[in-house]
DNA sequence: CAAACTTATTAAACAACTTTAATAAGTAAT
DNA sequence: ATTACTTATTAAAGTTGTTTAATAAGTTTG
């Protein structure tokens, strides 16, 4: 080693990422309290803690009162230490946001969409923020189709992008680590973030939509794909004798109702989830208890998921925070 | 330290279970193709496998061909090191199966159904063929109702066992480590390690029964169990306008094939598997081109996921085997 | 308020892996 | 057969964690 440090620990990616999530979710922990929810030694916590404080990552905050011996310092994370930016890809526009380890945002804006043109004016835009704000440290993308470890392989309407690998494309020419989900997908996870639901919840998130519907689902806490990326498409579960649930929706509001309840008991025969989420804006509370009636007629009520109506855009935002926070997290900076 | 011995490893059971995989899985393999697979370096490799010689469990079957250089020293895994037993708790009867690391059978037998009476038979039963088999390292069982961690949820008609930790029950009684689980989930299983189907396959086995059809379903490599245990009832799924999959199923051939075809659609709509198999004795090959055709009439072929029929038995037992082989290949051995 | 106790932190010894260097056992060409 | 090369194995150092011991900083009690 040529330099003169003495603290040096090659930050091991597990311990980092644990120390981290545990300093945000709780606010604050000591020493001790890492040692313990993470399963490692004193000693660690403490070199991996320090270090963390020297890089300005950490804050210490006083100390704990007494428990009968010595007082325990107790740290903080800086939540501005790096930055996180979601950019959502739509038809009509091309949104971000610039947010901190708690999500709250640095910056936002739009522009016109990207999805007619090509991508690099996407990375443009990335590296125009990355020089304005320097602790720009993941990108979150948002897209209106099918993914699957970042490559776009469905895209209605959009061609260009079949099969093109986004997620390379971001983090070769931005040098930034970047992920790539579907807009309902990362819906349902930001779900299950926001109403803070337990790891390895099953949830199904169904968007209505005028070119119909689609749902995003998470089983065991993992976004399902399917074999051909076509999860999620229950435009197609023929919920009656003739026509499909797409057909189904568009006759009128009961049998809109009627539809819906018997996807829900379809789902729950299935997959037995435990939340059940619509989109705010298409289904209110108000519905809620009057199709929860309607599947009650298909499958007894303890077996059904709670129903939730939730404001999808801000759930959707919430997923893409969630997953560029997870790549804030296990990073291991220079 | 108080023996002379010179190899001594506290047998990190990742790299434990990793080495035994690989050598059961490839039939044999060498020091550097263990340390290349498993992503250790090759002295730890080595130091692992030179211990599991001395006791026995890894046998040395000479040496590669050379390659250019000094010969590698070839390895294969005792498949009689350990033995597994799988329990088929049933209706009419309890049948076990004494099975080595292959999956061969060792012993099998039969008994009156413990369902009935006071599990204290059941760990008599295994307390005896321990007696006879002191290699036995693993007990499975299968039961015909809804578990989670060991502990069965729902098990109609034997009121005595609701709520029962089994697992810890056995566990206790006989001090082997033991595994229990659903008889359709472990079907599913079974299946998928006897197809060699990828891991985190998606995959439905459907069984039609005399008391109503049940599925076994497995998303991302995963079972899937749901908030109230309630998944893969699929005899509730309103497939029909009035009527749902289990009374469709009662009304002959051409409902049933046309009822089939439209649960198929609804599971292809929602998860999308890449399996969904058949009790080979209910649904025969012929009927899959049928079957499959109904199904086209709601979901792109393309999007529908690939029929099999199965022998259902012997998925059962694969599955069971499956798990036991799973803790024993995870053991730590004193 | 000083001894006895508690709890937190730091330091030293230990453990188990990895990396690098040395040695062993081959092959191929002269 | 000897040299040059290739690959496998073993040995020695180096890393990064854990465990145990020592020290620091409190509280409580006679």
């Amino acid at each position: 080693m040529t330099d003169g440090r003495l603290t040096s620990q090659p930050a091991n990616p597990a311990i980092m990422r644990g120390i981290r999530t545990v300093l945000l979710e709780r606010g604050s922990a000591t020493k001790a309290e890492l040692s313990r929810s993470l399963q490692i030694s004193f000693p660690t916590a403490g070199k991996f803690l320090d270090d963390m404080e020297i890089r300005g990552e950490a804050i210490s905050v006083g100390y704990d009162e007494s428990s009968g011996g010595r007082r325990a310092r107790r740290y903080r994370y800086d939540p501005d230490y790096v930055h996180g930016l979601a950019i959502f890809l739509e038809k009509d526009e091309t949104r971000y946001l610039l947010f901190n380890c708690l999500g709250e945002a640095i910056e936002q804006g739009y522009e016109d969409s990207i999805l007619d043109e090509d991508a690099s004016r996407l990375t443009d835009l990335i590296g125009r923020i990355k020089q304005a704000h320097p602790k720009l440290r993941s990108v979150s993308l948002g897209v209106p189709g099918a993914v699957n470890d970042g490559t776009i392989f469905l895209i209605p309407s959009y061609e260009k992008y079949r099969n093109f690998d986004l997620k390379s494309f971001v983090q070769q020419r931005t040098g930034l680590p970047a992920v790539v989900e579907n807009d309902m997908n990362a819906a349902v996870l930001g779900y299950i973030a926001r109403a803070k639901l337990e790891d390895r919840s099953t949830v199904v998130y169904l968007y209505l939509g005028q070119n119909g519907p689609g749902a995003g689902i998470v089983v065991n806490g993992e976004v399902v794909r399917g074999k051909s990326f076509f999860s999620g498409e229950v435009a197609f579960v023929p919920v009656r004798d003739r026509g499909n649930f797409a057909e189904a929706l568009k006759e009128g509001e009961s049998a809109r109702t009627e539809a819906i309840g018997r996807l829900i008991a379809s789902t729950a025969s299935i997959l037995n989830p435990h939340y059940f989420v619509f989109n705010k804006g298409e289904i209110g509370e108000a519905m809620l208890e009057p199709i929860l009636e309607r599947a009650a007629a298909y499958v007894p009520r303890e077996h059904l998921p709670k129903l939730a109506a939730s404001e999808l855009r801000g759930d959707y935002l919430a997923g893409l925070q969630s997953l560029g926070l997870g790549l804030l997290l296990s990073q291991t900076d220079g």
